[in-house]
DNA sequence: CACATGATCGCCT
DNA sequence: GGCGATCATGTGG
């Protein structure tokens, strides 16, 4: 299997520069629900070669654990592809979907809990294709994440980490998670958000704010 | 060991 | 809207 680890140049960045900042360990260890909000506008960064790329991310999905027929570790399912998700807030689960494409995951929570973040889509500098991030396998392959990053620690000083700055919050929309289908009355549960003002969102972005909302 | 299936994407009609 | 690529993983025998 062949996995591209280089990231696309248009997402160089330069964090001090530009005011990024790192949020400390309480922020990943909130509900997830509130990390899955919060992530919206921050930035997911990756050293390579000594240089930064990064992009904001502009939607996410809270998956929080074992009573989430949707999450990987439903059910208290702990395998070793799934291990991560049972770290404290802060690490990295990621896994390989369709046998070519890749998910990053930031976990939420204590350790034991595995719940996390799915990271759906994000946008670059303005040089970038606009939807050259628009969706978690093209997110994964732009900024070069692969499965072996699974696990890394976000917080640890490492080549992988997530910034924020501070400023104008982005309006949030709330619907229910895309590919899930198969989960039951999970399915519906409005676990996904994305920025409403973003052209980089994947998909479509109609806000189920309003309507009925299930449990969580 | 065998086999069914995805937390996707891009191309097709 | 539909479909196929492509393979690690989970489950069952």
């Amino acid at each position: 299997m062949i996995a591209n680890r280089t990231p696309a140049p248009c997402l160089r960045i330069d964090p001090a520069a530009q005011g990024l900042s790192e949020p400390p360990r309480a922020f990943f260890r909130r509900e997830t629900t509130t990390v899955a909000r919060a992530l919206i506008g921050a930035w997911i960064a990756r050293r390579w070669r000594g240089r930064w790329y990064g992009a904001r991310i502009v939607e996410t999905e809270a998956y929080i654990g074992p009573t989430d027929a949707a999450a990987h570790s439903w059910k208290g399912r702990r395998t070793a592809r799934v291990e991560p998700m049972y770290r404290e807030g802060g690490h990295l689960y990621v896994f390989l979907v369709y046998g070519m494409y890749r998910c990053a995951n930031i976990v939420t929570r204590r350790e034991g809990d595995a719940q996390a973040v799915l990271l759906r889509a994000a946008e670059g500098p303005e040089d970038c294709a606009p939807r050259l991030l628009s969706g978690p396998g093209k997110l994964c392959a732009a900024l070069g994440i692969t499965v072996s990053d699974s696990g890394l620690d976000l917080l640890g000083g490492g080549a992988l980490r997530v910034f924020r700055r501070r400023g104008k919050k982005p309006r949030i929309g709330v619907s229910p998670r895309i590919g899930v289908d198969y989960a039951g009355e999970a399915a519906g549960w409005p676990l996904r958000f994305f920025d409403l003002d973003s052209a980089a969102v994947s998909g479509r972005n109609r806000s189920v704010v309003g309507s009925r909302m299930g449990s969580r």
